[in-house]
DNA sequence: GAAAGAATGACACTCAGTATCGTTTGAAGT
DNA sequence: ACTTCAAACGATACTGAGTGTCATTCTTTC
């Protein structure tokens, strides 16, 4: 269930390289985006730092903006993972709300740090949140997709819309305050905050203005 | 309150050639996307067809996705404005329904046609996807901060959060069946679909998995 | 009708992203 | 170890979106 290391003994060879160019990048990334900016900082200068050419960097990420954001990748794919092993039952959005908890609690140690870096970064480049915003999208969709499936249902049915983007609403509020607060906590503190904000839903609705 | 139609009198020659020229490129983007596809299409094309150089182009708009997507911006823009001018009282989530709505109703007569070409094309080009992903976000962001200054709250304040994803999930749902009818019933049906989505999401946080 | 200023067109430039192809390297069988 | 095969890689060339600059042409205003 953990994210694969690079250093994970048992993937063949060839699949452990990709895995360590993978990361370099991602890691060359976040630094020179954090340092020189993510405008001012060229691909073929990223493909440098990390000693690959231009041409592997597009075979490991789809944009430039994609090696930015890996962190926030890898636990998005971790909830797809969580989500599509689990048997439902009870409250829809509980399920999701566990999914995603327990994705966070299974990536690697230094998750946190990296995340921590990412969201830093999205905060302060309209490209990278525009780009962050699509992505979470198309994750929405196949939770949607994933919840249809399982429940029998139709993936139009409002409902499932509505429950996936709850649950991409409270983490991503849960993360800003965690961000915030510089990370102070780690990974238990952002699941607690995930948790009350999940809890907080309900009363939302009934949300009033003064008369 | 409705939108600012390019044959409005009352507009000085200036802005009035202005707003001619950007419906021209809306409509040629349209048109033209529609036809060739989006990547098939440049922007070199694009400007030909409507007499103008690339330069006035993006003097127009941000992107080239942008210039497919006017009908969409023009029913948010509408609605931020709607919003802005209300006074709230009552259930949050049901001032939203109605800013929206009225938003929907005070539109020019031709968008009905334009907004449903423009979902065609969206659901057809996943560049374009991304695009209004990502621009409804910001749409987003806007209407938090204005009921946060409405309501006195923190903009980080979940409910809010909730509040406006909500609304626009509803309208995002309700667009997608309204186009799969082939937009039956104009727009009246379309706002028709959004109250009773909005009407349905009450029980959406109930939805559970049989046990 | 003249002055001021905004919008435009023309042009040059950067760089993300794609396509092609010859070379390297790990995987698998002998 | 030796060969075969396929996958990943690097090098290169190319397209086209998006930016910056500047001279020119309009609209407004006085």
């Amino acid at each position: 269930m953990s994210t694969q290391l690079a250093g994970d003994r048992s993937l063949p060879l060839r699949e452990r390289k990709k895995l360590r160019t993978r990361r370099a990048l991602a890691d060359a990334a976040l630094r020179m985006f954090t340092e020189k900016g993510f405008d001012a900082t060229t691909l073929e200068e990223l493909a440098e730092e990390a000693e690959v050419s231009k041409s592997t960097f597009f075979r490991a990420f789809p944009a430039k903006e994609a090696a930015a954001i890996e962190a926030e990748a890898e636990l998005w794919s971790a909830y797809l993972t969580a989500l599509a092993g689990r048997e439902l039952s009870g409250p829809v959005l509980n399920e999701l709300h566990q999914a995603l908890a327990a994705a966070a609690a299974g990536l690697d140690p230094g998750w946190d740090e990296r995340f921590l870096a990412t969201r830093r970064l999205v905060a302060a480049e309209p490209a990278l949140l525009a780009y962050v915003e699509q992505y979470r999208a198309g994750i929405k969709n196949q939770v949607i997709a994933s919840l249809a499936a399982k429940l029998r249902l139709d993936a139009e049915d409002l409902r499932l819309h509505v429950l996936a983007e709850l649950a991409s609403t409270a983490w991503s509020v849960s993360g800003r305050h965690w961000v915030r607060n510089g990370g102070r906590g780690g990974r238990g503190a952002l699941i607690e905050r995930l948790d009350g904000a999940v809890r907080a839903i309900p009363a939302s609705l009934d949300l009033s203005a003064p008369a």
